[in-house]
DNA sequence: TGTATTATCGACACTGTGTCGTTAATATAA
DNA sequence: TTATATTAACGACACAGTGTCGATAATACA
């Protein structure tokens, strides 16, 4: 399948990568030119087109790498458990949570770059992507009967995807301040109970 | 303070601003020049000048104008209500979410491009810091003491600002198929009862 | 060491940008 | 209606960055 690669072909695309991710968080994405990444990188312009089409290309390819990382990471979810597990677990961290957290951190330049730089393509779409089929399937494996939801399963899946990805953004910018076993532990807590502990509403 | 515009200056602007909206949904952000939009726009490159700094600057002020009259339709929320009010609205739409969604439906041409195209800068983010104040107004009204909240209060905030607005675009996306008084009603549910009618993981 | 692969380098045409100065069109007020 | 100020149109310019060459140098690996 994957031929053997060239060690200066690696280098170079490494090279080439981590000038992106320095250039972005300097600079922004749309401001940056092949030319500034070759020049970071210390590599001529046209070896860059040896390897990736444009500026774009590089993007996805990096966001292609990192995001394949995280999905082998958190798979499979929610296949495990028992409905007893379940019932105690309100208010424990899921263990796919925790992964999710864990990978965000071990990347965190890169997350951190990627997901609050404004405006580039790609990575957060790609990250929602995995995000929605998480919490999709977590809702299924709770709740597979459509009648017994509050709202449509769509909106819920959105609802909570997008959800979701703030709270690891909300982490990222403040600097990870709590561990991923804490986090996970919240958004048990906020997704099932809600925002508020004396809930009036409930029967 | 604002002097009278030139009707022609007010007709320039709008052809630019329709311009690029249409060449958005048609090619994307990043493709579209401002030889594209002059020349879709049936005006001279130079004239575009004369307005706009550059394709960003064009951007940022039809977003800041459409932001704007949003904001001055939900403003100001949570004032009135009495808690009897809010005890028996749990399942009814607030008054301010209608009023997202109505504002949301009028310019939905404007809105689904901005928000459903990929790498659209500022509009997203804009919406999202208007989203973030209603949302902590909101919680606020409800629940002003921290110690009452199931997870930190910022966190909360970012949680259900990010998952509204989520909701926003799926309702974009699916080309509004419910009104403006079900979706507030549906985010009104989700937000206090969670995802599941039949919770047992409540007392 | 020999050979294939990859990187470097300088150069090229091309596209889009931002800004001129000049001329034409048009809105508004006298 | 006419005068005048404002704005638009137009063509031209230097400049940035792009993507691609062909020739040459450096390097990995067998």
């Amino acid at each position: 399948m994957s031929k053997k690669l060239d060690p200066r072909v690696i280098r170079t695309r490494q090279l080439l990568r981590d000038a992106l991710v320095e250039l972005i968080d300097e600079q922004g994405y749309e401001k940056i030119t092949v030319q500034d990444i070759t020049q970071r990188a210390t590599l001529n312009r046209a070896t860059f087109y040896l390897h990736y089409r444009d500026k774009l290309d590089l993007l996805y390819q990096s966001s292609e790498e990192i995001l394949h990382e995280l999905v082998s990471s958190i798979r499979p979810p929610f296949k495990e458990k028992t409905d007893f597990d379940l019932l105690r677990s309100y208010d424990q961290p899921h263990r796919e949570f925790v992964y999710l957290f864990d990978q965000v951190a071990i990347n965190s330049k890169l997350y951190k770059v990627y997901l609050t730089e404004k405006n580039i393509p790609y990575f957060a779409t790609g990250l929602k992507k995995i995000i929605i089929d998480f919490v999709s399937s977590g809702i299924h494996f709770m709740e597979p009967d459509d009648g017994k939801l509050t709202v449509p399963r769509d909106m819920a899946i959105r609802f909570y995807a997008a959800a979701f990805l703030e709270v690891i953004v909300w982490w990222l910018e403040n600097d990870m301040p709590y561990t991923s076993k804490f986090m996970a532990t919240q958004l048990m807590r906020i997704t099932i109970k809600g925002p508020y502990i004396d809930n009036p509403f409930f029967k």
